[in-house]
DNA sequence: CTCATATTTTTATGATACTGGAAATATCGA
DNA sequence: TCGATATTTCCAGTATCATAAAAATATGAG
């Protein structure tokens, strides 16, 4: 990952209804949720979350996919893994790293 | 952690000056670095740096301490992983989690 | 006390983001 | 084809953020 990836998937991710939806998402798993679920589910305008919900796929946060007449949207894992092992890629440049000593968050591909 | 102090982290890495500045102090692990070595590196005005540090701080992922006359920073490695849980926090609601099967980045004590 | 260094605070301007109603688009069933 | 459902795009008003020069603050040395 680079950084501008990095700022447009951190940028998505720091707004509260952005943040909100993308957690539900993440907690769905795979199979995701339909734009209307989450809009009920978070108490938002159609029109707010289509927003919010296009500015996390433009940062390669979550996918969209047609099912009949609606728009299921799902994480995208790997995404977010990447951009959890871009914030802590080095960490302490080896050492043993803080307080509760956490060497690497290690991921099995990362 | 709460939302609102998730949004607040995220917002906070959110500009590409900041995301650099974290990662420096991420590498660079608790003996952090001084201001004026920081502005040095990514080449910014003191003051640009100084606004940047100050939003890290408020959002609580760095630390600040005055070794005469420098100011020293330091990542806050317990709000990193704090926030890594937030974001993944029953991730897949338990199952095998995507593509590569990444059950849940485990941490030590989260 | 005064000067030099290190860093922050203040300030103004310009750019970008959020909101939600209304209209447009896409899909399905009869 | 027509109507119903699901969702997006358009729009404009308001609010928030980034920038960097200049002034202010804190520390240390002589």
């Amino acid at each position: 990952m680079i950084a501008d990836t990095a700022v447009g998937a951190l940028s998505a991710l720091a707004n509260p209804h952005r943040l909100a939806a993308y957690r539900l998402l993440v907690q769905a798993g795979p199979e995701g949720r339909a734009a209307g679920a989450i809009a009920e589910k978070l108490g938002l305008p159609a029109s707010s979350l289509s927003f919010h919900l296009a500015h996390l796929m433009r940062a390669g946060l979550i996918s969209q996919r047609r099912e009949s007449r609606s728009l299921i949207y799902a994480a995208d894992f790997e995404a977010m893994n990447g951009l959890i092992g871009f914030l802590t890629e080095k960490c302490c440049g080896g050492r043993s790293c803080a307080p509760g000593a956490n060497p690497k968050p290690k991921r099995s591909a990362a």
